[in-house]
DNA sequence: CTTTTTTATTGACCTGGTTCATTTTCTCCC
DNA sequence: GGGAGAAAATGAACCAGGTCAATAAAAAAG
C-alpha cells in the first residue's frame, strides 16, 4: 500500500518526525474491499478506526420499522468507523459497507491506544479531528431541524459536490431523512417561486 | 471559586500531578452569571470553553424564520461553548444563555492553547471527551431520523432525568424539534395502546 | 442486443405535526 | 391574598412529507 494519502493528511494538523511517521506506518494495517462488502457489522464489535485510501463506503443503521437510515458517507481521506463501539467495545449499532470497490488503512484498538501513548503528537490530531467532526455534526443537526427538505438537499450538494454522482439517488434520501420518492419529486418540481 | 468539581471530573479521565492541577487552576476563570445572562452571543467570537460548576444552561439558535432550536442544555460537570466558533475564531452561530444563576470556570483559547502544550494529558482528556461529545451528537441524529416524537421525549426523559424539572416544557419542545404545542399533546393525550 | 434487476418517476390518498387563536393554569411579586 | 404576566392546554384548519401501488428508465448480466 501507499500510505502517502494518509501522511499528507496527517500534516495537515501535526508535524510527524520521520520516526514517527516510520512507526505509524509500520502498525498500520491495510486492505481491499469489494463493493457491498461490509467494514463494520451491526451486532459486531468494532476492531478498526479506517482511513480511506480510496472507494466510497456509507454507514447505515435499519431502524426499529427495518428503515434503513444513511448516517454519513465516507470518501477519500475520511475516517469511518462505528466510533461508539469501537471506544466502548460493545456490539456495533452501525453498519458500514463498500459502495465501491475500496482501499482502507486499518488501526485495531489496542494498536492506536498504543499509538497515543508512543506519539503523543497522535492525540492532537484526533483532538483536532473530533473537534471538527462534532462541529459538523451540530450543524448536522441544526440543519434537519430547522430546514425543510428541499433546503437540506441544496446544502447535501453544496457540502459534498462529488458524492452525488457516486452513489444512489435513494441513499441521499436516507441521508437526507426523507423517502426517495419526495426527493424524487424536489429535484422535478423545482422551487415554484413568488 | 472551589475548582474541586472540575479536578474530580478531569480525574475520571487522566491523572493529572499536583502541580499540573495548580497550573490548571492557576490558568483557569471564574464567573457567576445571572439567570437570563448570555454567555455567548450570536455573531461575537466565542472566547471561552466553559465548564459548568453550579446551574443551568441552554444552548440556542434562531432559525432564518426567528423561532429558537435549542441545541443542547448544560448543567453540572458539562462544558459547555459555541465550540465551531470556539476553534476557528468565526463570529458564534448560537447563543449560550444561563436558565439559572450559574458558575462557570472558564478557560480562554489562548490559555487552553497553552496548557495543551505545557500538559499535554488534556490533549487526550480533550480527545476522549470529544469522542463521548460526537458519539451523542450522532446517536440524537439517529434518534431524531428514526423515532417519532412521542418517543424521542420518552427517551429525553431517559436520558436527562433531572432537566425536565428544571426547565419549562416549551424549551424541551424546542430542543425535541417539535411545537410546545404537540408536546403538550403528546403528554395529555397518553400513549394509545392496541 | 435482449433479459433481468435495480433505480427513479408519478399519482392518489393519508398522517404526524404545525399554525393560529382562545382559554386555562401556574408564578411570583406588591 | 389579588392581579399581571408567563407557561401550558385545547380546538380546528392546514400542510410537509409519507405510504402504497403502478410505470418507466437505466444498468448490469448474459
Amino acid at each position: 500500500m501507499d500510505p502517502t494519502p494518509l501522511l499528507n493528511y496527517i500534516s495537515r494538523y501535526v508535524n510527524l518526525s520521520a520516526e514517527e511517521e516510520a512507526l505509524l506506518v509500520s502498525k498500520a494495517g491495510y486492505r481491499k474491499y469489494l463493493k457491498g462488502q461490509f467494514v463494520v457489522q451491526q451486532g459486531d464489535i468494532c476492531r478498526y478506526e479506517n482511513f480511506v485510501l480510496s472507494g466510497c463506503l456509507k454507514t447505515f443503521y435499519p431502524d426499529p420499522e427495518g428503515q434503513e437510515h444513511i448516517v454519513m458517507f465516507a470518501v477519500e481521506n475520511w475516517w469511518v468507523t462505528d466510533l461508539g463501539s469501537f471506544i466502548t467495545r460493545t456490539p456495533a449499532r452501525f453498519n458500514v459497507q463498500c459502495l465501491e470497490n475500496t482501499e482502507l488503512v486499518q488501526f485495531s484498538y489496542d494498536t492506536l491506544e498504543q499509538l497515543y501513548l508512543d506519539i503523543p503528537k497522535l492525540e492532537r490530531l484526533f483532538r483536532i479531528i473530533l473537534q471538527k467532526a462534532y462541529v459538523a455534526s451540530q450543524d448536522r443537526l441544526v440543519r434537519n431541524f430547522s430546514l425543510p427538505a428541499r433546503e437540506r438537499y441544496t446544502e447535501f450538494r453544496r457540502q459534498y459536490p462529488g458524492i452525488e454522482q457516486r452513489v444512489p439517488q435513494y441513499m441521499i434520501a436516507s441521508y437526507l431523512g426523507i423517502t426517495k420518492e419526495f426527493l424524487s419529486r424536489i429535484k422535478n418540481r423545482p422551487e415554484e417561486e413568488s
